[in-house]
DNA sequence: CAAATATATACGCATATATGCATATATATA
DNA sequence: TATATATATGCATATATGCGTATATATTTG
Protein backbone atom coordinates (compact mmCIF):
# COMPACT_ATOMS: atom_id res chain seq x y z
CA UNK A 1 0.00 0.00 0.00
CA UNK A 2 1.88 3.32 -0.93
CA UNK A 3 1.32 6.49 0.54
CA UNK A 4 -0.41 9.80 -0.31
CA UNK A 5 2.66 11.32 -1.28
CA UNK A 6 4.22 7.82 -3.40
CA UNK A 7 0.97 8.30 -5.23
CA UNK A 8 1.08 11.40 -6.07
CA UNK A 9 4.79 10.95 -7.32
CA UNK A 10 4.19 7.53 -9.52
CA UNK A 11 4.85 9.71 -12.34
CA UNK A 12 8.41 10.87 -11.93
CA UNK A 13 11.26 9.34 -12.80
CA UNK A 14 14.09 8.94 -10.90
CA UNK A 15 16.25 12.16 -12.06
CA UNK A 16 12.75 13.55 -11.86
CA UNK A 17 12.22 12.64 -8.20
CA UNK A 18 15.83 13.78 -6.97
CA UNK A 19 15.38 16.80 -9.29
CA UNK A 20 11.95 17.61 -6.64
CA UNK A 21 13.57 16.92 -3.66
CA UNK A 22 16.41 19.29 -4.27
CA UNK A 23 13.78 22.23 -4.79
CA UNK A 24 11.91 21.28 -1.66
CA UNK A 25 15.47 20.96 0.09
CA UNK A 26 16.21 24.89 -1.51
CA UNK A 27 12.23 25.99 -0.79
CA UNK A 28 12.67 24.90 3.17
CA UNK A 29 16.16 26.01 3.45
CA UNK A 30 14.57 29.66 2.43
CA UNK A 31 12.11 29.24 5.41
CA UNK A 32 15.24 27.95 7.58
CA UNK A 33 16.56 30.73 9.55
CA UNK A 34 15.17 32.74 12.09
CA UNK A 35 16.08 36.28 10.93
CA UNK A 36 13.97 35.48 7.57
CA UNK A 37 10.86 34.12 9.90
CA UNK A 38 10.78 37.46 11.32
CA UNK A 39 11.22 39.26 8.02
CA UNK A 40 7.89 37.07 6.50
CA UNK A 41 6.40 38.06 9.74
CA UNK A 42 6.70 41.66 9.27
CA UNK A 43 5.87 41.37 5.22
CA UNK A 44 2.67 39.68 6.17
CA UNK A 45 1.12 42.14 7.75
CA UNK A 46 1.16 44.06 4.70
CA UNK A 47 3.40 44.97 1.60
CA UNK A 48 6.85 47.04 3.23
CA UNK A 49 9.61 48.64 1.62
CA UNK A 50 13.18 47.40 2.87
CA UNK A 51 13.64 50.22 5.12
CA UNK A 52 10.29 49.48 6.83
CA UNK A 53 11.35 45.98 7.40
CA UNK A 54 15.16 47.18 8.57
CA UNK A 55 12.94 49.57 11.35
CA UNK A 56 10.22 46.35 12.72
CA UNK A 57 13.43 43.46 12.77
CA UNK A 58 16.53 45.82 13.82
CA UNK A 59 19.06 44.43 11.51
CA UNK A 60 21.44 45.66 9.31
CA UNK A 61 20.43 46.93 5.92
CA UNK A 62 22.49 44.74 3.79
CA UNK A 63 21.41 42.05 5.70
CA UNK A 64 17.61 42.59 5.20
CA UNK A 65 18.48 43.36 1.15
CA UNK A 66 20.01 39.92 1.20
CA UNK A 67 17.41 37.97 3.08
CA UNK A 68 14.49 39.67 0.90
CA UNK A 69 15.85 38.81 -2.65
CA UNK A 70 16.36 35.01 -1.33
CA UNK A 71 12.32 34.66 -0.20
CA UNK A 72 11.54 36.58 -3.75
CA UNK A 73 14.63 34.49 -5.37
CA UNK A 74 12.54 31.56 -4.13
CA UNK A 75 9.12 33.14 -5.28
CA UNK A 76 7.69 33.49 -1.71
CA UNK A 77 7.95 37.03 -1.63
CA UNK A 78 6.46 40.06 -4.66
CA UNK A 79 8.97 42.37 -5.66
CA UNK A 80 7.98 46.01 -6.77
CA UNK A 81 10.22 48.89 -7.47
CA UNK A 82 8.91 52.69 -6.89
CA UNK A 83 11.88 55.00 -7.45
CA UNK A 84 14.30 54.03 -5.64
CA UNK A 85 12.27 52.24 -3.23
CA UNK A 86 11.55 48.41 -3.32
CA UNK A 87 8.63 47.44 -1.88
CA UNK A 88 8.11 43.31 -1.03
CA UNK A 89 4.54 41.48 -0.18
CA UNK A 90 3.47 37.77 -0.20
CA UNK A 91 3.52 36.41 -3.20
CA UNK A 92 2.37 33.00 -1.63
CA UNK A 93 -0.01 32.65 0.80
CA UNK A 94 0.60 28.72 0.71
CA UNK A 95 3.86 29.57 2.43
CA UNK A 96 2.03 31.66 4.89
CA UNK A 97 -0.33 28.35 5.63
CA UNK A 98 2.43 26.07 6.04
CA UNK A 99 4.41 28.77 8.74
CA UNK A 100 1.23 28.97 10.25
CA UNK A 101 0.72 25.48 10.86
CA UNK A 102 3.97 24.79 11.93
CA UNK A 103 4.34 28.00 14.23
CA UNK A 104 1.04 26.47 16.01
CA UNK A 105 2.55 22.85 16.21
CA UNK A 106 5.13 24.53 18.20
CA UNK A 107 3.36 27.36 20.36
CA UNK A 108 1.87 24.55 22.18
CA UNK A 109 4.87 23.41 23.72
CA UNK A 110 6.22 27.19 24.57
CA UNK A 111 2.49 27.83 26.24
CA UNK B 1 -5.60 44.89 9.83
CA UNK B 2 -3.49 42.41 11.13
CA UNK B 3 -2.63 38.71 9.26
CA UNK B 4 -4.05 35.83 10.52
CA UNK B 5 -0.79 34.42 11.63
CA UNK B 6 -0.17 38.04 14.04
CA UNK B 7 -3.15 37.71 15.68
CA UNK B 8 -2.61 34.10 16.20
CA UNK B 9 0.44 35.42 18.24
CA UNK B 10 -0.55 38.39 19.54
CA UNK B 11 -0.57 37.01 22.90
CA UNK B 12 3.75 36.10 22.46
CA UNK B 13 6.28 38.21 24.30
CA UNK B 14 9.37 39.22 21.93
CA UNK B 15 10.87 36.72 23.24
CA UNK B 16 9.00 34.11 22.90
CA UNK B 17 8.50 35.26 19.34
CA UNK B 18 12.59 35.02 18.79
CA UNK B 19 12.10 31.17 20.54
CA UNK B 20 9.58 30.28 17.94
CA UNK B 21 11.25 32.07 15.42
CA UNK B 22 14.50 29.68 16.36
CA UNK B 23 12.03 26.90 16.31
CA UNK B 24 10.63 26.60 13.30
CA UNK B 25 13.49 27.67 11.49
CA UNK B 26 15.25 24.51 13.53
CA UNK B 27 11.93 22.66 11.88
CA UNK B 28 12.60 23.53 8.19
CA UNK B 29 16.28 23.00 8.44
CA UNK B 30 15.78 19.70 9.40
CA UNK B 31 13.42 19.44 5.68
CA UNK B 32 16.29 21.18 4.21
CA UNK B 33 17.91 18.48 2.86
CA UNK B 34 17.56 16.42 -0.27
CA UNK B 35 18.68 13.19 1.35
CA UNK B 36 15.92 13.79 4.56
CA UNK B 37 13.42 14.12 2.17
CA UNK B 38 14.95 11.06 0.04
CA UNK B 39 14.62 9.45 3.86
CA UNK B 40 11.17 10.66 4.78
CA UNK B 41 9.86 9.45 1.31
CA UNK B 42 11.32 5.82 2.08
CA UNK B 43 9.77 5.56 5.51
CA UNK B 44 6.75 7.33 4.91
CA UNK B 45 5.95 4.19 2.73
CA UNK B 46 5.60 2.57 6.12
CA UNK B 47 8.19 1.78 9.18
CA UNK B 48 11.87 0.96 7.96
CA UNK B 49 14.90 -0.01 9.66
CA UNK B 50 18.16 1.72 9.09
CA UNK B 51 18.98 -1.13 6.75
CA UNK B 52 16.19 -1.31 4.82
CA UNK B 53 16.47 2.85 4.55
CA UNK B 54 19.83 2.22 3.67
CA UNK B 55 19.33 -0.10 0.24
CA UNK B 56 16.22 2.35 -0.74
CA UNK B 57 18.56 5.85 -0.41
CA UNK B 58 21.92 4.27 -1.85
CA UNK B 59 23.83 6.47 0.58
CA UNK B 60 26.02 5.24 3.93
CA UNK B 61 24.53 3.67 6.84
CA UNK B 62 26.47 5.97 9.25
CA UNK B 63 24.59 8.75 6.65
CA UNK B 64 21.33 7.14 7.13
CA UNK B 65 21.90 7.05 10.74
CA UNK B 66 22.96 10.49 11.23
CA UNK B 67 19.89 11.78 9.41
CA UNK B 68 17.25 9.37 10.88
CA UNK B 69 18.11 10.64 14.29
CA UNK B 70 17.97 13.73 13.31
CA UNK B 71 13.97 13.37 12.26
CA UNK B 72 14.21 11.37 15.30
CA UNK B 73 15.17 14.60 17.47
CA UNK B 74 13.39 17.08 15.47
CA UNK B 75 9.72 14.31 16.83
CA UNK B 76 9.43 13.94 12.91
CA UNK B 77 10.22 10.35 12.82
CA UNK B 78 9.50 7.38 16.13
CA UNK B 79 12.40 5.59 17.10
CA UNK B 80 11.67 1.93 17.64
CA UNK B 81 14.18 -0.83 19.06
CA UNK B 82 14.14 -4.11 18.18
CA UNK B 83 17.28 -5.99 19.17
CA UNK B 84 19.91 -5.08 17.53
CA UNK B 85 17.12 -3.46 14.68
CA UNK B 86 16.49 0.33 14.85
CA UNK B 87 12.97 1.15 12.97
CA UNK B 88 11.56 4.31 12.31
CA UNK B 89 8.23 5.64 10.90
CA UNK B 90 6.24 8.63 10.50
CA UNK B 91 5.44 10.15 13.69
CA UNK B 92 4.24 13.38 12.69
CA UNK B 93 1.46 12.82 9.80
CA UNK B 94 1.29 17.31 9.73
CA UNK B 95 5.21 17.21 8.04
CA UNK B 96 3.92 14.55 5.67
CA UNK B 97 1.10 16.93 4.79
CA UNK B 98 3.34 19.97 4.62
CA UNK B 99 6.11 18.17 2.63
CA UNK B 100 3.33 17.00 -0.01
CA UNK B 101 2.09 20.55 -0.01
CA UNK B 102 5.10 21.85 -1.29
CA UNK B 103 5.70 18.95 -3.43
CA UNK B 104 2.46 19.49 -5.23
CA UNK B 105 3.91 22.85 -5.50
CA UNK B 106 6.85 22.10 -6.91
CA UNK B 107 6.14 19.73 -9.33
CA UNK B 108 3.76 21.82 -11.23
CA UNK B 109 6.74 23.49 -12.38
CA UNK B 110 8.39 20.40 -13.15
CA UNK B 111 5.63 18.76 -15.55
C1' DC C 1 26.03 68.31 -11.97
C1' DA C 2 26.44 67.49 -6.86
C1' DA C 3 24.48 65.63 -2.86
C1' DA C 4 21.27 62.77 -0.51
C1' DT C 5 18.69 58.61 -0.16
C1' DA C 6 17.32 53.65 -0.98
C1' DT C 7 18.85 49.38 -2.22
C1' DA C 8 22.10 45.87 -3.70
C1' DT C 9 26.63 43.68 -3.85
C1' DA C 10 31.61 42.34 -2.97
C1' DC C 11 34.74 40.60 0.38
C1' DG C 12 36.21 38.32 4.42
C1' DC C 13 35.52 35.83 8.54
C1' DA C 14 33.29 32.74 11.64
C1' DT C 15 30.35 29.03 11.99
C1' DA C 16 27.36 25.25 10.58
C1' DT C 17 26.56 21.17 7.98
C1' DA C 18 27.06 17.03 5.03
C1' DT C 19 29.78 13.14 4.25
C1' DG C 20 33.51 9.60 4.01
C1' DC C 21 36.16 6.69 6.82
C1' DA C 22 37.24 4.30 10.75
C1' DT C 23 35.63 2.62 14.95
C1' DA C 24 32.73 2.02 19.06
C1' DT C 25 28.60 -0.09 21.04
C1' DA C 26 24.97 -3.28 21.53
C1' DT C 27 22.75 -7.58 20.61
C1' DA C 28 22.20 -12.13 18.78
C1' DT C 29 24.25 -16.61 17.72
C1' DA C 30 27.51 -20.46 17.30
C1' DT D 1 33.33 -16.55 24.99
C1' DA D 2 34.17 -15.47 20.23
C1' DT D 3 32.00 -13.89 16.12
C1' DA D 4 28.74 -11.68 13.25
C1' DT D 5 25.39 -8.15 12.55
C1' DA D 6 22.95 -3.62 13.20
C1' DT D 7 23.42 0.88 14.57
C1' DA D 8 25.71 4.94 16.31
C1' DT D 9 29.67 8.07 16.86
C1' DG D 10 34.29 10.48 16.49
C1' DC D 11 37.29 12.79 13.43
C1' DA D 12 38.74 15.21 9.31
C1' DT D 13 37.39 17.83 5.43
C1' DA D 14 34.86 20.22 1.92
C1' DT D 15 31.16 23.20 1.23
C1' DA D 16 27.60 26.39 2.40
C1' DT D 17 25.74 30.16 4.99
C1' DG D 18 25.05 34.34 7.92
C1' DC D 19 26.64 38.76 8.81
C1' DG D 20 29.64 42.95 9.41
C1' DT D 21 31.89 46.39 6.79
C1' DA D 22 32.60 48.94 2.98
C1' DT D 23 31.17 50.18 -1.40
C1' DA D 24 28.57 50.22 -5.76
C1' DT D 25 24.31 51.40 -8.23
C1' DA D 26 20.19 53.83 -9.08
C1' DT D 27 17.03 57.55 -8.38
C1' DT D 28 15.48 61.89 -6.68
C1' DT D 29 16.32 66.71 -5.48
C1' DG D 30 18.72 71.09 -4.97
Amino acid sequence: MKSKVQKASKDFTPKQMEKLFSQVAAYFNVLSDPVRLRIMYAVCAGEKSVSEVVEICGTSQANVSRHLLALHKAAILLRRKEGVTVYYSIADSATLEICQTVCAKIAESIH
